[in-house]
RNA sequence: GGUCCCGUCGUCCAGAGGCCCAGGACGCCGGCCUUUCAAGCCGGAAACGCCGGUUCGAAUCCGGUCGGGACUGCCA
């Protein structure tokens, strides 16, 4: 049998971490299986559903590698692949329900309701006990599922085992509004069952539902579906990963350059993983291992500094060329400018030096500015602990002089000239040099020294000197 | 309140009765390298929530307990 699995995110926000995640698990189970993979729109919310988000999470799902065989946009047997053109079939399915007795009509109002529950709550009870088929039967309100009160519903979760509900904590709920909408679980069910799914991967929040579908799907006469419940994630301050919580949309990670291979990576690590070895690990390698058994039933923390770090294991594994096309447009962010040719070829000769030292692509942008741009002023925590100590100025004036001298401006004369001065002077590499990044960069910590200088050239390097010069001994 | 889920280092994951006085990764601490910062290398601190039971033997099985979470809508 042909593995079919989904994954149907509302339009009514970005795209979600914790969706992001459970589309990539079943993409991955899909692809384990050489299956196929639906993405589906459930857009039943008319008043908060938007055409930009839905563009924006299809977006985001193409750019976690994410391709789906089936769905909107790619289209398939099963027509739009979103709800918001099936309510005639979900009414019909409704309809059929009453037909055969398997739901009813229900015109209690709110107030009604609310009582039933409120008198079930204080004796301790399900909330919706005494919620159960009324005697009339008129063709009117809302239609509930009459939960079947003869055997347990039980099932096999791939992630959590076997989970049973008794059917007296299961409340006869609505699957169609009395305004002919459909519910969540009607539409839903209604779309597993058409679209031949067989295997629900989803977030454990709606665990509890999962009874409810299996019921549903069951009046309907369908086959059941497996399913697995994916641990939820929470924000590192240990609660649920809101909106609140600033990087829970993936757009976030993608605009702010994030490698699409790392975020993948870690995103599948969240309650998986390859082996007991393996953190780094590419899209065909988790395809071969992934399995949804393998899954852990707790629940995960989302820790935005471990995929920083991973990021940049990706952004050091990126060939040169790559490299550069990637950080071009941060580096022109932090300049503020269009680079031209020259100036590209002057960031391409210190571009290796920078790809070493970043994590996240727009730190780089950040560490090459002052070979574009005059700074403004230095960085002043950098300042102080370089530029107050005694003898600055006499190394910078010594630097200055050999430096006027080199003609042949490559990292390999100046370093040489630098070192001998150093030596000649009895000072130390590291205390030497440090003034020297100061003025010529504006901070203390830079790309390597005499190829930032090389990479500047001649002429502002001197200029740098000199300017620092006048800093420390205004005339 | 009720139902269900979960409980191994700060965090993510490995562990499916002896290989575990618990392993890998991030982070943290120390060292090496070094021109700063990174990277790299070496080393370190750091966990089986608790109590019982089963067993020759339990992180692994069972019960209880405590703690956390989800759900409890004519939202999804």
């Amino acid at each position: 049998m042909t593995v079919r699995v989904r994954i149907a995110p509302s339009p009514t926000g970005h795209l979600h971490v914790g969706t992001a995640r459970a589309a990539l698990f079943n993409w991955l189970y899909a692809r384990h299986n050489d299956g196929v993979f639906i993405v589906r729109i459930d857009d039943t919310d008319r008043e908060r559903s938007t055409a930009e988000f839905e563009a924006d999470i299809l977006e985001s799902l193409r750019w976690l590698g994410l391709d789906w065989d089936e769905g909107v946009e790619v289209g398939g047997p099963h027509g739009t692949y979103r709800q918001s053109g099936r309510y005639d079939r979900y009414r019909e399915v409704a309809g059929q329900l009453v037909a055969g007795g398997a739901a009813y009509y229900d015109d209690r109002s709110p107030e009604e309701l609310g009582e039933l529950r409120a008198q079930a709550q204080g004796e301790g009870r399900h909330p919706g006990h005494y919620i159960r088929r009324p005697e009339t039967d008129a063709e009117v309100g809302a239609i509930r599922l009459s939960i079947p009160q003869d055997s347990p519903v039980t099932f096999d979760d791939l992630v959590r085992g076997t989970v049973v509900f008794e059917p007296r904590d299961l409340d006869d709920f609505v699957i169609l509004r009395s305004d002919g909408t459909p519910t969540y679980h009607l539409a839903s069910t209604v779309d597993d069952v058409d679209y031949e799914i067989t295997h629900v991967a989803r977030g454990e929040d709606l665990l509890p539902s999962t009874p409810k579908h299996i019921l549903l799907a069951r009046a309907m006469g369908a086959t059941e579906v497996s399913y697995a419940h994916l641990p939820l994630l929470f924000g590192t301050d240990g609660r649920k990963l809101s909106k609140r919580f600033a990087a829970a949309s993936l757009s976030v990670y993608r605009d702010e350059g994030y490698l699409s291979d790392a975020v993948f990576n870690y995103l599948s690590l969240l309650g998986w993983s390859l082996d007991a070895e393996t953190t780094i690990f590419s899209r065909a390698e988790a395809i071969a291992a992934f399995d949804l058994r393998d899954v852990s039933s707790n629940p995960a923390i989302f820790d935005p500094e471990k995929l920083a770090w991973m990021n940049g294991e990706y952004i050091r594994a990126l060939s040169p060329e790559r490299f550069v096309e990637m950080v071009t447009p941060y580096v022109e962010a932090a300049v503020g400018r269009v680079l031209g040719p020259e100036e590209w070829q002057r960031f391409g000769s210190v571009a290796h030096l920078v790809q070493e030292r970043t994590r996240l692509l727009p730190e780089a942008g950040e560490q090459v500015v002052f070979l574009f741009e005059d700074f403004d002023q230095y960085d002043e925590s950098s300042w102080e602990k370089v530029m107050a100590r005694e003898g600055v100025a006499g190394i910078i004036t010594e630097a200055r002089l050999r430096l006027e001298a080199v003609d042949n401006w490559k990292a390999e004369m100046i370093e040489p000239v630098l070192r001998g001065m150093l030596e000649e002077m009895g000072i130390g590499t590291g205390k030497g040099l440090q003034p020297l990044r100061v003025a010529v960069t504006g901070f203390s910590v830079s790309p390597p020294l005499f190829e930032s200088m090389a990479a500047l050239g001649k002429a502002k390097t001197l200029e740098r000197l000199e300017r620092a010069l006048r800093r420390l001994a205004p005339s």
